[in-house]
DNA sequence: TGGGACATGTAAACCGTTACATGATTGA
DNA sequence: TCAATCATGTAACGGTTTACATGTCCCA
Protein backbone atom coordinates (compact mmCIF):
# COMPACT_ATOMS: atom_id res chain seq x y z
CA UNK A 1 0.00 0.00 0.00
CA UNK A 2 1.29 3.56 -0.02
CA UNK A 3 1.81 5.45 2.88
CA UNK A 4 -1.33 7.48 2.81
CA UNK A 5 -2.73 4.44 2.95
CA UNK A 6 -1.03 3.35 5.93
CA UNK A 7 -1.14 5.85 7.83
CA UNK A 8 -5.32 6.39 7.56
CA UNK A 9 -5.71 2.17 8.08
CA UNK A 10 -3.70 2.90 11.31
CA UNK A 11 -5.47 5.74 12.21
CA UNK A 12 -8.75 4.07 12.27
CA UNK A 13 -7.43 0.26 13.47
CA UNK A 14 -3.89 0.00 14.94
CA UNK A 15 -4.63 3.29 16.85
CA UNK A 16 -5.28 1.40 20.14
CA UNK A 17 -1.83 0.53 20.55
CA UNK A 18 0.53 1.93 18.14
CA UNK A 19 0.48 5.16 15.58
CA UNK A 20 3.16 6.92 13.58
CA UNK A 21 2.97 10.51 12.23
CA UNK A 22 3.11 10.91 8.50
CA UNK A 23 6.64 12.45 8.44
CA UNK A 24 7.66 8.70 9.97
CA UNK A 25 5.90 6.85 7.47
CA UNK A 26 7.39 8.21 4.91
CA UNK A 27 10.93 8.19 6.30
CA UNK A 28 10.36 5.00 7.82
CA UNK A 29 9.16 3.64 4.21
CA UNK A 30 12.07 5.15 2.47
CA UNK A 31 14.45 3.28 4.43
CA UNK A 32 12.76 -0.34 4.63
CA UNK A 33 12.92 0.00 0.84
CA UNK A 34 17.24 0.89 1.00
CA UNK A 35 17.35 -2.12 3.06
CA UNK A 36 15.91 -4.27 0.78
CA UNK A 37 12.61 -4.93 2.97
CA UNK A 38 10.35 -3.68 0.77
CA UNK A 39 10.02 -2.47 -3.28
CA UNK A 40 7.74 0.57 -4.22
CA UNK A 41 7.17 1.82 -7.39
CA UNK A 42 4.96 5.03 -9.03
CA UNK A 43 1.28 4.80 -9.83
CA UNK A 44 -0.07 7.31 -12.15
CA UNK A 45 3.13 7.43 -14.04
CA UNK A 46 0.68 10.10 -16.70
CA UNK A 47 -1.05 11.79 -14.33
CA UNK A 48 0.99 14.43 -12.08
CA UNK A 49 0.10 12.62 -8.58
CA UNK A 50 3.03 10.45 -7.78
CA UNK A 51 2.00 7.74 -5.37
CA UNK A 52 4.27 4.84 -4.52
CA UNK A 53 2.93 2.06 -4.04
CA UNK A 54 5.00 -0.37 -1.43
CA UNK A 55 4.90 -4.32 -1.26
CA UNK A 56 6.76 -6.48 1.07
CA UNK A 57 9.95 -8.45 -0.15
CA UNK A 58 10.79 -12.40 0.58
CA UNK A 59 13.52 -10.76 2.93
CA UNK A 60 11.06 -8.60 4.71
CA UNK A 61 9.02 -11.21 5.19
CA UNK A 62 11.70 -13.10 6.84
CA UNK A 63 13.03 -10.34 9.01
CA UNK A 64 9.07 -10.14 10.62
CA UNK A 65 8.76 -13.70 11.15
CA UNK A 66 12.41 -13.62 12.95
CA UNK A 67 10.78 -11.01 14.76
CA UNK A 68 7.94 -12.93 15.63
CA UNK A 69 10.06 -15.95 16.55
CA UNK A 70 11.82 -13.41 18.99
CA UNK A 71 9.45 -12.93 21.96
CA UNK A 72 8.85 -10.51 24.15
CA UNK A 73 10.31 -10.93 27.90
CA UNK A 74 10.37 -7.57 28.86
CA UNK A 75 7.34 -5.54 30.31
CA UNK A 76 6.54 -2.41 28.44
CA UNK A 77 6.86 0.75 30.89
CA UNK A 78 3.50 2.90 30.90
CA UNK A 79 4.51 7.02 30.90
CA UNK A 80 1.49 8.71 31.08
CA UNK A 81 1.74 11.99 31.91
CA UNK A 82 -1.48 12.95 33.13
CA UNK A 83 -0.58 10.59 35.99
CA UNK A 84 2.56 12.76 36.26
CA UNK A 85 0.59 16.12 36.54
CA UNK A 86 -1.52 14.42 38.92
CA UNK A 87 1.55 13.05 41.39
CA UNK A 88 2.15 16.83 42.09
CA UNK A 89 -1.41 18.14 42.29
CA UNK A 90 -1.63 18.34 46.09
CA UNK A 91 -1.04 22.68 46.11
CA UNK A 92 -3.36 22.81 43.23
CA UNK A 93 -6.53 24.80 42.96
CA UNK A 94 -8.74 21.77 43.09
CA UNK A 95 -11.03 23.36 40.40
CA UNK A 96 -8.25 23.35 38.23
CA UNK A 97 -7.21 19.79 38.78
CA UNK A 98 -11.14 18.76 38.25
CA UNK A 99 -11.57 20.90 35.38
CA UNK A 100 -8.58 18.98 33.54
CA UNK A 101 -9.95 15.06 34.81
CA UNK A 102 -12.82 15.99 33.12
CA UNK A 103 -11.63 16.99 30.26
CA UNK A 104 -9.37 13.65 30.19
CA UNK A 105 -13.03 12.10 30.78
CA UNK A 106 -14.34 13.64 27.67
CA UNK A 107 -11.46 12.29 25.18
CA UNK A 108 -11.39 8.78 27.02
CA UNK A 109 -15.48 8.52 26.73
CA UNK A 110 -14.64 9.33 23.22
CA UNK A 111 -12.00 6.61 22.21
CA UNK A 112 -14.05 4.40 24.13
CA UNK A 113 -17.21 4.72 21.48
CA UNK A 114 -14.69 4.61 18.66
CA UNK A 115 -13.39 1.27 19.97
CA UNK A 116 -16.81 -0.33 20.48
CA UNK A 117 -18.25 0.86 16.82
CA UNK A 118 -14.50 -0.69 15.50
CA UNK A 119 -15.20 -3.82 17.56
CA UNK A 120 -18.88 -4.20 16.27
CA UNK A 121 -17.51 -3.95 12.69
CA UNK A 122 -15.05 -6.96 13.38
CA UNK A 123 -18.34 -8.96 14.22
CA UNK A 124 -20.03 -8.07 11.19
CA UNK A 125 -16.94 -9.03 9.15
CA UNK A 126 -16.51 -11.85 11.31
CA UNK A 127 -20.11 -13.03 10.25
CA UNK A 128 -19.96 -11.75 6.64
CA UNK A 129 -16.78 -14.38 6.69
CA UNK A 130 -18.62 -17.39 7.81
CA UNK A 131 -20.66 -17.53 5.33
CA UNK A 132 -18.57 -16.99 2.80
CA UNK A 133 -16.64 -19.64 0.98
CA UNK A 134 -13.38 -19.27 -0.53
CA UNK A 135 -9.56 -19.37 0.72
CA UNK A 136 -9.32 -15.63 1.07
CA UNK A 137 -12.20 -15.17 3.21
CA UNK A 138 -10.42 -17.84 5.52
CA UNK A 139 -7.00 -16.25 5.60
CA UNK A 140 -8.91 -13.02 7.09
CA UNK A 141 -10.93 -14.84 9.22
CA UNK A 142 -8.06 -16.52 11.06
CA UNK A 143 -6.48 -13.21 11.99
CA UNK A 144 -9.93 -11.80 13.49
CA UNK A 145 -9.54 -13.40 16.99
CA UNK A 146 -6.12 -11.76 17.30
CA UNK A 147 -7.15 -8.00 16.14
CA UNK A 148 -10.26 -8.79 18.76
CA UNK A 149 -7.64 -9.59 21.61
CA UNK A 150 -6.24 -6.15 20.72
CA UNK A 151 -9.27 -4.10 20.73
CA UNK A 152 -10.57 -5.78 23.38
CA UNK A 153 -7.84 -4.62 25.66
CA UNK A 154 -8.19 -1.07 23.87
CA UNK A 155 -11.82 -1.28 25.20
CA UNK A 156 -10.72 -2.68 28.35
CA UNK A 157 -8.32 -0.29 29.35
CA UNK A 158 -10.50 3.20 28.26
CA UNK A 159 -13.48 1.56 30.58
CA UNK A 160 -11.07 1.30 33.29
CA UNK A 161 -9.63 4.77 32.91
CA UNK A 162 -12.98 6.31 32.86
CA UNK A 163 -13.85 4.31 36.30
CA UNK A 164 -10.33 5.86 37.62
CA UNK A 165 -11.07 9.23 36.54
CA UNK A 166 -14.30 8.69 38.33
CA UNK A 167 -13.02 7.67 41.41
CA UNK A 168 -10.18 10.44 41.01
CA UNK A 169 -13.07 13.34 40.35
CA UNK A 170 -14.67 11.86 43.43
CA UNK A 171 -11.45 11.80 45.07
CA UNK A 172 -10.61 15.64 44.67
CA UNK A 173 -14.28 16.75 45.08
CA UNK A 174 -14.01 15.34 48.57
CA UNK A 175 -11.05 17.55 49.27
CA UNK A 176 -12.47 20.58 47.40
CA UNK B 1 18.97 15.30 46.05
CA UNK B 2 21.84 13.65 44.38
CA UNK B 3 21.07 11.96 40.31
CA UNK B 4 21.52 8.23 42.12
CA UNK B 5 18.57 9.19 45.02
CA UNK B 6 16.19 10.60 41.95
CA UNK B 7 16.68 7.15 40.23
CA UNK B 8 16.50 5.14 43.52
CA UNK B 9 13.13 6.74 44.17
CA UNK B 10 11.61 6.69 40.68
CA UNK B 11 12.40 3.13 40.84
CA UNK B 12 10.60 2.61 44.04
CA UNK B 13 7.32 5.32 43.69
CA UNK B 14 7.20 5.92 40.42
CA UNK B 15 7.58 3.22 37.94
CA UNK B 16 4.05 2.90 37.61
CA UNK B 17 3.66 5.59 35.45
CA UNK B 18 7.18 7.24 34.78
CA UNK B 19 10.68 5.74 34.34
CA UNK B 20 14.04 7.52 33.42
CA UNK B 21 17.76 5.30 33.50
CA UNK B 22 20.16 6.92 34.71
CA UNK B 23 22.12 8.11 31.77
CA UNK B 24 19.05 10.41 30.93
CA UNK B 25 18.83 11.91 34.73
CA UNK B 26 22.37 13.13 35.02
CA UNK B 27 22.34 14.37 31.66
CA UNK B 28 19.03 16.30 32.11
CA UNK B 29 20.05 17.46 35.60
CA UNK B 30 23.02 19.05 34.08
CA UNK B 31 20.85 20.63 31.47
CA UNK B 32 18.54 22.06 34.07
CA UNK B 33 21.51 23.31 36.21
CA UNK B 34 22.59 25.26 32.93
CA UNK B 35 18.90 26.48 32.44
CA UNK B 36 19.11 27.98 35.84
CA UNK B 37 16.13 25.47 37.41
CA UNK B 38 18.26 24.14 39.55
CA UNK B 39 21.64 24.63 41.30
CA UNK B 40 23.65 21.64 42.58
CA UNK B 41 26.81 21.69 45.18
CA UNK B 42 29.41 18.87 45.68
CA UNK B 43 29.36 17.16 48.81
CA UNK B 44 32.29 15.36 50.31
CA UNK B 45 34.74 17.35 49.06
CA UNK B 46 37.28 16.22 50.95
CA UNK B 47 36.67 12.04 49.95
CA UNK B 48 37.25 10.56 47.09
CA UNK B 49 33.72 10.64 46.75
CA UNK B 50 32.18 13.19 44.66
CA UNK B 51 28.30 13.37 45.04
CA UNK B 52 26.80 16.00 43.55
CA UNK B 53 23.15 17.12 45.23
CA UNK B 54 20.89 19.34 43.46
CA UNK B 55 18.16 21.51 44.76
CA UNK B 56 15.71 23.37 42.85
CA UNK B 57 15.32 27.30 42.08
CA UNK B 58 12.86 29.91 42.50
CA UNK B 59 12.92 29.51 38.48
CA UNK B 60 12.56 26.06 38.65
CA UNK B 61 9.54 26.44 40.80
CA UNK B 62 7.73 28.67 38.85
CA UNK B 63 8.68 26.29 35.97
CA UNK B 64 6.41 23.58 37.66
CA UNK B 65 3.81 25.99 38.17
CA UNK B 66 3.57 26.97 34.89
CA UNK B 67 4.14 23.38 33.62
CA UNK B 68 0.96 22.29 36.18
CA UNK B 69 -1.46 25.20 35.31
CA UNK B 70 -1.17 24.16 31.68
CA UNK B 71 -3.42 21.67 31.62
CA UNK B 72 -3.26 18.46 29.16
CA UNK B 73 -5.54 18.38 26.64
CA UNK B 74 -4.15 15.64 24.67
CA UNK B 75 -4.78 11.88 25.22
CA UNK B 76 -1.48 9.87 26.13
CA UNK B 77 -1.38 7.35 23.27
CA UNK B 78 -0.67 3.91 24.10
CA UNK B 79 2.33 2.08 22.56
CA UNK B 80 2.20 -1.88 23.33
CA UNK B 81 4.33 -3.92 21.48
CA UNK B 82 3.27 -7.47 22.80
CA UNK B 83 -0.17 -6.16 21.55
CA UNK B 84 1.71 -5.25 17.95
CA UNK B 85 3.22 -9.03 18.11
CA UNK B 86 -0.47 -10.25 18.72
CA UNK B 87 -1.78 -8.27 16.19
CA UNK B 88 0.30 -10.38 13.77
CA UNK B 89 0.20 -13.72 15.58
CA UNK B 90 -2.47 -15.68 13.83
CA UNK B 91 0.08 -17.57 11.68
CA UNK B 92 2.35 -17.72 14.65
CA UNK B 93 2.78 -21.68 15.95
CA UNK B 94 0.02 -21.58 19.04
CA UNK B 95 2.12 -22.83 21.30
CA UNK B 96 4.77 -19.93 21.18
CA UNK B 97 2.14 -17.48 21.34
CA UNK B 98 1.09 -19.16 24.73
CA UNK B 99 4.15 -19.34 25.88
CA UNK B 100 4.94 -15.42 25.45
CA UNK B 101 1.38 -14.61 26.64
CA UNK B 102 2.71 -16.51 29.73
CA UNK B 103 5.64 -15.13 30.26
CA UNK B 104 4.25 -11.58 30.50
CA UNK B 105 1.37 -13.13 32.66
CA UNK B 106 4.21 -13.92 35.39
CA UNK B 107 6.01 -10.47 34.93
CA UNK B 108 2.78 -8.81 35.25
CA UNK B 109 1.65 -10.56 38.15
CA UNK B 110 4.74 -9.63 39.80
CA UNK B 111 4.36 -5.85 39.30
CA UNK B 112 1.40 -6.02 40.22
CA UNK B 113 2.40 -7.61 43.94
CA UNK B 114 4.70 -4.78 43.69
CA UNK B 115 2.51 -2.39 44.01
CA UNK B 116 0.25 -3.58 46.50
CA UNK B 117 3.02 -3.72 48.72
CA UNK B 118 4.28 0.01 48.03
CA UNK B 119 -0.03 0.61 48.72
CA UNK B 120 0.41 -0.92 51.81
CA UNK B 121 3.50 1.22 52.57
CA UNK B 122 0.90 4.25 51.59
CA UNK B 123 -1.52 3.29 54.50
CA UNK B 124 0.99 2.56 56.62
CA UNK B 125 2.40 6.19 56.17
CA UNK B 126 -1.00 8.01 56.82
CA UNK B 127 -1.98 6.01 60.14
CA UNK B 128 1.53 7.00 61.44
CA UNK B 129 0.75 11.05 59.84
CA UNK B 130 -2.41 10.92 61.22
CA UNK B 131 -1.12 10.24 64.94
CA UNK B 132 1.54 12.91 64.20
CA UNK B 133 1.39 16.99 64.81
CA UNK B 134 3.35 19.40 63.49
CA UNK B 135 3.34 21.08 59.92
CA UNK B 136 5.83 18.98 58.16
CA UNK B 137 3.36 16.10 58.64
CA UNK B 138 0.59 18.23 57.19
CA UNK B 139 2.51 18.56 53.93
CA UNK B 140 3.17 15.11 53.30
CA UNK B 141 -0.24 13.89 54.29
CA UNK B 142 -2.03 16.26 51.82
CA UNK B 143 0.06 14.62 49.13
CA UNK B 144 -0.83 11.13 50.16
CA UNK B 145 -3.99 11.09 48.22
CA UNK B 146 -2.85 11.87 44.88
CA UNK B 147 0.01 9.73 45.51
CA UNK B 148 -2.78 6.67 46.32
CA UNK B 149 -4.52 7.57 43.31
CA UNK B 150 -1.51 7.07 40.98
CA UNK B 151 -0.60 4.02 41.96
CA UNK B 152 -4.57 3.06 42.37
CA UNK B 153 -4.25 3.64 38.35
CA UNK B 154 -1.18 1.38 38.65
CA UNK B 155 -2.67 -1.54 40.66
CA UNK B 156 -5.84 -1.39 38.18
CA UNK B 157 -3.88 -1.76 35.15
CA UNK B 158 -2.17 -4.83 36.46
CA UNK B 159 -5.08 -6.20 37.15
CA UNK B 160 -6.65 -5.33 33.92
CA UNK B 161 -3.61 -6.69 32.10
CA UNK B 162 -3.95 -10.11 33.84
CA UNK B 163 -7.31 -10.69 33.04
CA UNK B 164 -7.11 -10.08 29.70
CA UNK B 165 -4.12 -12.00 29.10
CA UNK B 166 -6.09 -14.82 30.90
CA UNK B 167 -9.11 -14.40 28.44
CA UNK B 168 -6.34 -14.21 25.70
CA UNK B 169 -4.69 -17.01 26.74
CA UNK B 170 -8.02 -18.98 26.42
CA UNK B 171 -8.70 -17.61 23.18
CA UNK B 172 -5.45 -18.70 21.86
CA UNK B 173 -5.66 -22.11 23.66
CA UNK B 174 -9.14 -22.75 22.31
CA UNK B 175 -7.75 -22.15 18.21
CA UNK B 176 -4.65 -24.07 19.01
C1' DT C 1 -13.66 28.90 -6.94
C1' DG C 2 -12.65 27.56 -2.59
C1' DG C 3 -12.10 24.20 1.00
C1' DG C 4 -11.22 19.64 2.42
C1' DA C 5 -9.30 15.40 1.60
C1' DC C 6 -5.63 13.24 -0.87
C1' DA C 7 -0.68 12.81 -1.25
C1' DT C 8 4.36 13.19 -0.25
C1' DG C 9 8.21 14.75 1.38
C1' DT C 10 12.48 17.26 4.39
C1' DA C 11 14.81 19.29 8.49
C1' DA C 12 15.62 20.18 13.06
C1' DA C 13 14.96 19.31 17.60
C1' DC C 14 14.15 16.38 21.13
C1' DC C 15 13.72 12.26 23.78
C1' DG C 16 15.08 7.70 25.11
C1' DT C 17 18.00 3.56 25.02
C1' DT C 18 22.17 0.99 24.92
C1' DA C 19 26.79 0.64 25.49
C1' DC C 20 30.96 2.18 27.20
C1' DA C 21 33.61 3.75 31.19
C1' DT C 22 35.29 4.56 35.85
C1' DG C 23 35.85 4.45 40.65
C1' DA C 24 34.47 4.31 46.00
C1' DT C 25 32.21 2.22 49.96
C1' DT C 26 30.48 -1.37 52.76
C1' DG C 27 29.68 -5.64 54.68
C1' DA C 28 30.12 -10.70 54.54
C1' DT D 1 39.16 -9.90 49.43
C1' DC D 2 35.35 -10.06 46.74
C1' DA D 3 30.81 -8.91 45.49
C1' DA D 4 27.11 -5.84 45.78
C1' DT D 5 25.79 -1.42 46.04
C1' DC D 6 26.74 3.30 45.73
C1' DA D 7 27.89 6.90 42.50
C1' DT D 8 28.64 9.54 38.14
C1' DG D 9 29.38 10.36 33.81
C1' DT D 10 29.87 10.32 28.05
C1' DA D 11 28.85 8.81 23.23
C1' DA D 12 26.35 6.99 19.63
C1' DC D 13 22.36 5.63 17.81
C1' DG D 14 17.69 5.42 16.88
C1' DG D 15 12.97 6.72 17.39
C1' DT D 16 9.53 10.42 17.80
C1' DT D 17 7.63 14.89 17.29
C1' DT D 18 7.00 19.43 15.38
C1' DA D 19 7.42 22.48 11.87
C1' DC D 20 8.13 23.59 7.30
C1' DA D 21 6.89 22.80 2.49
C1' DT D 22 4.43 21.68 -1.73
C1' DG D 23 1.06 20.28 -4.89
C1' DT D 24 -3.33 17.54 -6.77
C1' DC D 25 -8.05 16.07 -6.94
C1' DC D 26 -12.87 16.42 -6.29
C1' DC D 27 -17.08 18.13 -4.94
C1' DA D 28 -20.34 21.65 -3.46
Amino acid sequence: MTGYELKSIMDESTMHFWHAYHSQIYTTLRKLEEDGLLISDLEDEDGKLNRRRYSITETGRGEIRAWLNKPLTEMVTIKEELLVRLFFSADRDSSAVIDELRFQRQLHQRKLEDYLALAAGHMVGQLINENTEGDESAEIMSHIPFWTATLRFGIEYEQLYLSWLDETLAMVESLG
